[in-house]
DNA sequence: TAGATTGTTAATCGATTAACAATC
DNA sequence: TAGATTGTTAATCGATTAACAATC
């Protein structure tokens, strides 16, 4: 059974897709049992940090043997919540919006997404991966009717402030945002995932700079 | 006059960005000072928090009056290099790649793009943004030439490994991944920021799934 | 000058690592 | 049983916050 404690960090959190990633690969090449030292050793960890990631959840080990690759693979896709799928639907349906939704799978993620938006005339009618793009103005009907729980957000700047505002109002909880625009202060109770590409890029950049 | 200390804290640089694109916004809507209480306010940070990352760099304030912040921002634009364009080549045109060259402005954020190698047959010799689309087979050849620094991965897990390999070889010191593979552990000298999107999309579904 | 706000040192908090008894 | 490796407590390290003297 999982969970032994409901405060778990963010710093515990952030690694679980990545031993989840791991997890996976290990057991797509057969391997049976792995220890949480040979496991540090693969992910660039410390194995004390694995202990101790893991057993924030529950004790999934044993001692003198290690952990059981397809039973911790188990453990942390329920962890994860991988076999609840969120509803979410999309906002913009531009160059980024068409490609995350063509490059990622949502499902494997526990994400269904339901419902694509965008404003463009050219884009409204046509649909990606089967799902047909509609007007913003079909919003708040939409949302009545399916209940999304999370927001991608492809959109410009600008049109993020007030499109949050409308999404929040129609009982979105959770974004994930890629608009370059910092959601989290106004809405506390809503949980933001913010992937700034350009404050990325821009770290790397100046990471190179640095070392000379 | 920048630099003070040479070992900056990765959570201290990870910060810059933001606080640059924040100062950007200042600087727009004709915010001529600031004090650290003020921005911290607007960002959700601690005003000590600011102050204490700032002068890492040196010492931009003044005493009773705050920041002004167009000269904060020019001290940001150099700190992060934006002055400086780092050489850059993308591996990977489809649709993630594609998105991301029309997404964002290399150019602002301190890296000049000046190459695209793709393996299908159906994009080589188009072009993106003015950029010609080439074999991978050219890959050498345009290293030897153009001696890029930077390489932004735009290609499937599998193709991953051997093309860093063979991407270190050329000289590249610095991967901006989005392929869902972690390069880091092999090649300790090389810089990369992974941008794990699928990571990123379970981290946030987990927390929507931990709320109930 | 008095008020404001910095730069910087000290205190606190949290996360990572080390150590080791428990046990398979 | 002996060896290995866990779960967990204690020690260390680093990052954030608080406090305050310096000074504009």
């Amino acid at each position: 059974m999982a969970s032994k404690d409901t405060s778990i960090s963010m710093s515990v959190i952030r690694r679980l897709p990545r031993y989840y990633r791991f997890l996976h690969d290990l057991k797509e090449n057969g391997v049976q049992r792995i220890s949480s030292r040979e496991l540090a050793q693969r992910m660039g960890l410390t194995a004390s940090q694995i202990r101790q990631d893991l057993n924030c959840f529950g004790e999934f080990g044993q001692q003198g043997y290690g952990y059981a690759v397809d039973q911790l693979y188990n453990e942390l896709y329920h962890i994860l919540g991988m076999d609840d799928l969120t509803p979410a639907i999309m906002l913009g349906a531009g160059n980024l919006g068409h490609a995350l939704i063509n490059h990622m799978n949502f499902a494997n993620r526990g994400v269904k997404l339901e419902g694509i938006f965008d404003d463009a005339e050219h884009l409204i009618g046509t649909d990606i991966q089967g799902i047909t793009i509609q007007s913003t103005e079909a919003l708040e009907e939409f949302c009545d009717r399916q209940k999304p729980q999370l927001a991608v957000l492809c959109i410009p700047k600008e049109a993020a402030p007030r499109l949050v505002k409308r999404l929040v109002k129609c009982g979105v909880t959770a974004f994930w945002n890629f608009s370059h625009y910092d959601i989290a202060m106004q809405y506390p109770d809503v949980i933001v995932e913010n992937v700034h590409l350009g404050d990325s890029l821009m770290t790397l950049s100046h990471l190179l700079k640095r070392e000379k």
